[in-house]
DNA sequence: GGCGCGATTCGAAACGTTTCGTGTTCCGGG
DNA sequence: CCCGGAACACGAAACGTTTCGAATCGCGCC
């Protein structure tokens, strides 16, 4: 393959004009510009990656590191962060860390390796030791997406947390349900935690009390939710309504409801958050408390190219994305409800 | 950051023997690679993949160029090509052409800037042109996935299509159908085309003509099979049966049917290529041909994988994966349907 | 017509590895 | 006790860029 050192020898130049013609890094006349792009061209120069970050510094490598590219909720992600990095002239390296944290050192060991420009995290899945023992060993510009680690002065993209839990169960409340199960997440994780503290938030303003046996663990996977879901349903005294603090676990719900012989809505209400492309045609469509995705994961991969321009300041700010109720058909109004409840 | 020559410095060695250590390239005693390594340890020493690609001439980076990441069909190749790369030690990175010519340009350019040891293709939506361009230019170890490009040397690992194609066909042609509309992908895409011969071949076997006027166009989108089905089904004698040639096809289809009040399978019988995660809770659940994607996607990457280390001996082989017809609720028999048929 | 200065262009060092031809060490055998 | 050779360790070159101080060019002015 063919060398910058081909090409000025070709236009009869210096390599170290060709160099400023590649990268208009100075000034370089109209003529001799001219005769080194027809040399480009010539002999069909591709400049070397590795070469050009070894000398300069740095890559135009961005790691994407997220839970699980086969969930439509990160690959919708990834497909926008993919996008604007294209268009800015970088790469973006998808990893999925499948909640394995030797799988995250092991990823992040690569990235250092690489010498990534900067990092896009979306750390659902990961634990808070593991967090941080990731963040204190690259000292890369940040971004953290959807859950933030505590105490760690990363930026943070995320959805109001707190809003759509609230958001969520303020509908199931306000149609009558008083037993709403939710499959959480883990219990380190922020996420899940402030989607809990709106459930709890919303049962407060209802005057509600909670009922802590209705908190099934979920781990924010398929799997789990679906066997709290069977467990629950079981119980003497089973929840008229479910609420699934994210989408997989949504699945795994539905998945067990239908395994019992159990009707959305006419048995069990159920929400969940995060709305996906197939949600319209399932059965029953469900209702979805949506988290605007491409607008969030946009801002966020903006965000961390601007910072990786100014040299890694990370700012430290945080910016907070509001949830929207989307209404479907998988929540019904319960009408043995109290007449005071029902004037909410 | 530290470098090798820290590390030699601190074990009191040559930056050559550290070398030999880290790559096990050479015979090192015992008791220096002890030293070596505690160095290692002792400084945090992370190897810079730039400048030992850059000396060696090779990378540990895999290019994934595929039409769109967040279709969960490729999201769940990519899932299976990240790991298995990660395993080996290379970096998968993962490209959505969106069928746009230009971007398909782009990436490859980039690719070859990063000087990629390997490409795993899947060229479903670029056309022939295109792909031959995108071959021709880069001289890598490739394979193709899913489809192929006519007369390209490349390895390539895909699903019996035509049997695909024969399969759905004959599931509708043997419950009583004879009307079956078809939506279509890109004429120039071998994929399409492949399934479409095999719709055509059930149609002989069962000595049932086939109707051209019933191939809808849809180019392997939900949009247009949206479309398409909109415009079939208000024809004087709309199709009894639709089969989509695609997954995201089969949910425009679905979409259209439930916009226009018709019920599935009441009054349309569907049936789909590729299954995906929330096809068992959709309403109704679906009737697909599945394509064991995990399988295949594996042995793509393996094959790409032993083609780098074998350094580039392209043996083009077609390895075929055969699909398998998952009955659902989506297809019903039709009564009306002539007793010969119904015999087979 | 020579001088000075801004505008270009050039040359060489340096980035962190791998690689390979040479040293050096250590043993066993003659 | 010396020699030969295996086993190991070393040093320097080279990979393709960018970068930056130095060299050169062209032109207006005195």
């Amino acid at each position: 393959m063919s060398t910058i050192k081909d090409v000025a020898q070709r236009a009869g130049v210096a390599i170290s004009t060709v160099s400023a013609v590649l990268n208009r890094s100075a000034p370089v006349s109209e003529r001799v510009v001219k005769k080194v792009e027809a040399a480009i061209a010539a002999v069909g120069y591709v400049p070397h990656a590795a070469a050009r970050s070894l000398r300069s510094g740095h890559s135009r490598l961005v790691g994407l590191v997220l839970p699980d590219i086969a969930n439509p909720h990160f690959a919708a992600v990834a497909r926008v962060v993919e996008g604007v990095c294209l268009n800015a002239g970088y790469m973006a390296a998808v990893f999925s860390t499948s909640e394995d944290p030797d799988r995250e050192t092991q990823i992040l060991h690569m990235m250092q390796m690489q010498r990534v420009a900067g990092l896009l995290i979306i750390p659902t899945l990961s634990d808070r030791v593991q967090g941080e023992k990731l963040m204190s060993e690259v000292h890369v510009p940040t971004v953290l997406l959807d859950s933030y680690v505590e105490g760690m002065p990363y930026d943070v993209v995320k959805l109001d947390n707190v809003e759509a839990g609230r958001l969520a169960t303020e509908h199931l409340l306000s149609l009558g349900h008083s037993r709403i199960a939710v499959t959480t997440g883990r219990p380190n994780i922020a996420t899940g935690a402030d989607r809990l503290a709106g459930y709890v938030k919303a049962h407060k303003a209802h005057r509600t009390t909670v009922d802590r046996t209705l908190f099934l663990p979920g781990n924010f996977r398929r799997d789990h939710a679906y066997r709290s879901t069977l467990e629950v349903m079981r119980r003497a005294s089973p929840p008229t309504a479910i609420f699934a603090l994210s989408n997989m676990m949504m699945l795994g719900v539905l998945e067990a409801l239908g395994e019992l012989g159990l009707l959305v809505p006419r048995d069990v209400s159920v929400v969940g958050i995060d709305d996906f492309e197939t949600a319209a045609l399932m059965n029953p469509p469900p209702t979805v408390v949506a988290e605007p995705v491409a607008e969030m994961a946009e801002s966020a991969i903006r965000l961390l190219l601007r910072e990786i321009a100014a040299r890694g300041s990370p700012t430290g700010k945080w910016e907070i994305h509001q949830p929207q109720l989307v209404v479907r058909a998988s929540t019904r109004r319960l009408f043995n409800s109290t007449p005071a409840i029902d004037a909410l």
